[in-house]
DNA sequence: GCTGCTATGTTAGTGCCGTTCACATAACTA
DNA sequence: TAGTTATGTGAACGGCACTAACATAGCAGC
């Protein structure tokens, strides 16, 4: 993709956040390079800088946009298992991406997207509560908080070896119905 | 620390391991120099290499002391909110280093100092379990391992913002209180 | 105590990185 | 059609991880 006819590329923001997110796909969050996006988008290396402040602000676009894939993808499963299945799978498909998207910025900024994808766990929550599939110890928002923490931490420990050793493995969606029900008690529906 | 009067450093490898881990105090996971460490015990770019094969390698030496460090803090607690209190704590105090200890490495070696804090855990699951303060819905050791996930995802939620949007902040052993209350109805004794 | 081996340090260099600056080109607007 | 603004380039800077050739010193066995 490092041919160009016209001098001005036309579209160059997008092509640096999709070739920014092939990177992550295929050498992950700590090898990512803006001279390498800028060379996949055949431009120089100066060019992403008359669209992104630095390497940084690149890189929370591309979070942003995989904070809503991420947002469509819980909003299409259904039920709180499911839910977490689907959370845990979205890492496990795209681990440069959601490394990108969770690594520790010093000021992280709030992602309207990331607010839906948490609304949606509530919903499902709240429902679970309501149909007594989970016990109600707290309150919906508490709950809905810690089970996220449950999904993000299994989804963190999961892209790396150290879960197997005691003796996990298997498919993400299988992990997550797992732990769910090793924590709560829930069962698929 | 630039000086020294042999030409030989004498103990530089641990040295080396102390610098990083103050550099990771300092300035996090991301901003952290191979250069810089050298620098900092007073030898050239090149002599970390008699002792690391890589930047890699002396981060995995820094993360396995992080395990150590890690595994007497749970060891130290008491109860099993305390131990989660403690392990969310220990994020807390040592973000930097925590990350490089769970940093995303393709094919990561088991820690034994790893393997010991999980035996810690899973002794409290099953001491809970059985006074019955805690429901068992499933195994010790695969409950131990859904609240090590808990307990992980909100150690890396802590670090960073997005948490105190749904009202947490607080202090660490608050956190990990509320969280377990919240999934397991446990109350700290 | 000298001699050689090996461990541990240095200096100088490579290539890649993120970033900036001065300048070139093109698109839009009056 | 002319001027302004947006978007690109080329060349440079210092910092990075890492390597190779060489220097020093600690430690054997003689």
């Amino acid at each position: 993709m490092a041919e160009r006819k016209t001098y001005h590329h036309g579209a160059l923001r997008q092509a640096l956040i999709d070739g920014a997110k092939e990177i992550l796909a295929e050498s992950g969050h700590e090898q990512f390079s803006l001279n390498e996006v800028a060379r996949r988008a055949g431009v120089s290396t100066a060019a992403p800088y008359r669209h992104f402040t630095n390497r940084d602000d690149l890189l929370s676009a591309v979070a942003e946009e995989g904070y809503q894939t991420l947002a469509v993808d819980l909003e299409k499963a259904t039920g709180l298992v499911g839910l977490g299945g689907a959370y845990v799978r979205f890492a496990h498909e795209h681990p440069g991406l959601f490394v990108t998207m969770f690594r520790s910025r010093p000021g992280g900024e709030a992602s309207a997207a990331g607010e839906a994808a948490f609304g949606t766990l509530l919903r499902a929550v709240l429902a679970a509560q309501e149909s007594g599939a989970i016990p109600a110890y707290a309150s919906p928002e508490l709950t809905a908080r810690s089970i996220w923490a449950t999904l993000h931490g299994l989804a963190v420990l999961h892209l790396q070896r150290p879960h197997e050793r005691y003796g996990l493995g298997g498919e993400p969606e299988e992990l997550a119905t797992t732990t769910l029900s090793a924590l709560l008690g829930v069962k698929p529906e």
